[in-house]
DNA sequence: TCCTCAGGGCCATAG
DNA sequence: CTATGGCCCTGAGGA
């Protein structure tokens, strides 16, 4: 082996910052960028074998073959196409073999280090969980920032417009939902015919608004939000008729409702299981939030002509924006939520949405969704294969990392008192910059944390390391949340994203 | 001019 | 036998 360099005169101190990263295909080692983004040296190689050696390769099984590290040799089809997926290119794969030199993607490998590097800075700046197990932030979203004009173009389109969508047994009404998914490319939406203008109708006064840090001024109204007729206060939490939502919210009445909210009494005066169920307490209702999604879309729908119908991205945006709005509603009728500062509970809030939206999709997976299939709010459920065929590659990236989690997920049995301590936990981050009452946010969150284990280790006693196993996943929650964020501010400013929405609103608080 | 680092090649090893 | 993956060589472009 003549290249080779004897073992002992291997100069090994390679502390690069990358190669703490896990490669996006089967979460070995990165040891550089390769064909597009930081990858293992392995999946280069299988990369570049492909490539060169024009490989056609076959799934024997139904094309969603895991890929890790002690895998990824198993089925080389499914290795290839999640390489693909994440956006490795085939065009930096040299047809003529020339050696060395450095490729036209230079300049988007600097950019990329860039932003990862801003990020680095960000996230050791507001670091979030208290509790961190993890010695390294996850990989940042590797494909974004490395678009090129061909990719930015399926960013720009409607990549839902081929996607086959059906409805599941579950959300039968969902049949009735005019989703047809061959809607006209309408980017230039009108505005909602939401009443969101009703959400905005207070601000907090003397808030962060004020100081220009953001503005955050989506009212908390949930009376006034568009229901169903029948199912007026569906949105709701059921078991919390104690703190029902004002029906003529004021900033006045907010704040006094916060003020006056047990001071004397916090919740860790509780007992930790008496404190679990009170979590639970204020969980949603999966069907009622169903229901009301699929309301408000078909009145959206009707509302509009034949051919100004949403097109898939928008209602994938309007559902999440409502998805959103019940995420905000379910934090603020927590009690424990509640007993914080409602400066705090914005900042709480704007610092995690993004978390929260993307525990919630993965809970509803594992919950309800079926293996391949991306189960939506409304019920409908939609082929990854299809989306990961058909999107571009920032959105492919986004799918199959998350259905990674899923996965992961699914093999951890997670249950539901587990997903609401995880939904706590980030919520409750004492981390977040300009977080005033700290160490309140910072003892609930251990409260939140000790009753976790305490659930792990009490129903799940011949899984001892569960606890540990979930604390570990919420570094890739996080990390999907910023790659969620990245990707919807990209479509932001294409014009893709409705103006007047939570979403967006929250978008902008954080870019700003 | 030197250094960096991403693409290509080599080859021991695994299956 | 082929595929894999770790290691090294190469050389354009940047400092």
């Amino acid at each position: 082996l003549k290249h080779k360099k004897p073992q002992e005169s291997k100069t090994e101190p390679d502390s690069r910052p990358q190669s703490e990263e896990s490669c996006p295909i089967c979460g070995d080692k990165v040891s550089g960028y390769h064909y597009g983004l930081l990858t293992c040296e392995s999946c280069k190689g299988f990369f570049k074998r492909s490539v060169q050696n024009n490989k056609h390769y076959t799934c024997v099984e139904q094309q969603n073959c895991p890929m890790n590290l002690s895998q990824r040799k198993r089925c080389p089809s499914c290795r290839f196409q999640k390489c693909l997926a994440v956006g490795m290119k085939r065009e930096a794969v040299r047809a003529d073999r020339m050696r060395g030199g450095r490729n036209k993607f230079g300049p988007l490998y600097r950019r990329d280090r860039q932003m990862k590097q801003q990020k680095l800075y960000h996230q050791t700046n507001t670091a979030t969980y208290r509790f961190r197990m993890e010695t390294h932030w996850p990989t940042a979203p590797h494909d974004f920032h490395l678009m090129s004009n061909h990719t930015s173009v399926s960013l720009s389109s409607d990549v839902f417009n081929k996607t086959h969508m059906y409805p599941s047994s579950v959300g039968q009404s969902a049949a009735h939902i005019p989703l047809d998914c061959a809607m006209n490319e309408d980017r230039n939406l009108s505005p909602p015919s939401l009443s969101y203008p009703e959400l905005y109708c207070c601000t907090f006064p003397g808030s962060v608004q004020e100081k220009g840090e953001m503005s955050f001024s989506y009212s908390f109204a949930t009376a006034n939000y568009p229901v169903h007729p029948t199912s007026n206060d569906s949105f709701t939490p059921r078991s919390t008729p104690a703190s029902s939502p004002c029906p003529t919210p004021s900033s006045s009445t907010l704040l006094s409702q916060a003020s006056t909210q047990a001071p004397d009494t916090p919740s860790s005066s509780i007992p930790t299981n008496n404190f679990l169920s009170q979590l639970l307490e204020g969980e949603q209702d999966e069907s009622q939030l169903c229901a009301k999604v699929l309301a408000s879309l078909q009145r959206e729908q009707s509302n509009r002509g034949k051919h100004d119908r949403l097109n898939t991205f928008s209602i994938m945006c309007k559902m999440a924006d409502l998805t959103l709005f019940g995420l905000v509603e379910w934090a603020r009728n927590s009690t424990i939520f509640k007993e914080i500062k409602v400066e705090d509970q914005m900042v709480l809030l704007q610092s995690c949405w993004s978390e929260l939206l993307v525990l919630d999709h993965l809970c509803r997976q594992v919950t309800y969704g079926r293996e391949g299939c991306i189960y939506l709010v409304t019920g409908q459920q939609i082929e990854v294969l299809t989306i990961i065929s058909q999107a571009g590659a920032a959105l492919r990236s986004l799918v199959s990392r998350t259905q990674d989690l899923v996965s992961k997920l699914k093999i951890l049995q997670l249950d539901r008192h587990e997903f609401v301590c995880l939904k706590y936990l980030v919520l409750f981050n004492p981390d977040v910059k300009s977080v005033q009452s700290r160490r309140q946010v910072e003892q609930t969150q251990e409260k939140v944390n000790r009753a976790l284990m305490e659930h792990t280790q009490q129903n799940h006693p011949g899984h001892s390391d569960k606890f540990g196993q979930l604390l570990l996943r919420l570094p890739e929650v996080r990390s999907i949340s910023l790659q969620v964020e990245e990707y919807l501010y990209q479509r932001h400013l294409l014009g893709d994203l409705p103006c007047n929405s939570l979403l967006t609103e929250m978008l902008h608080s954080k870019h700003n």
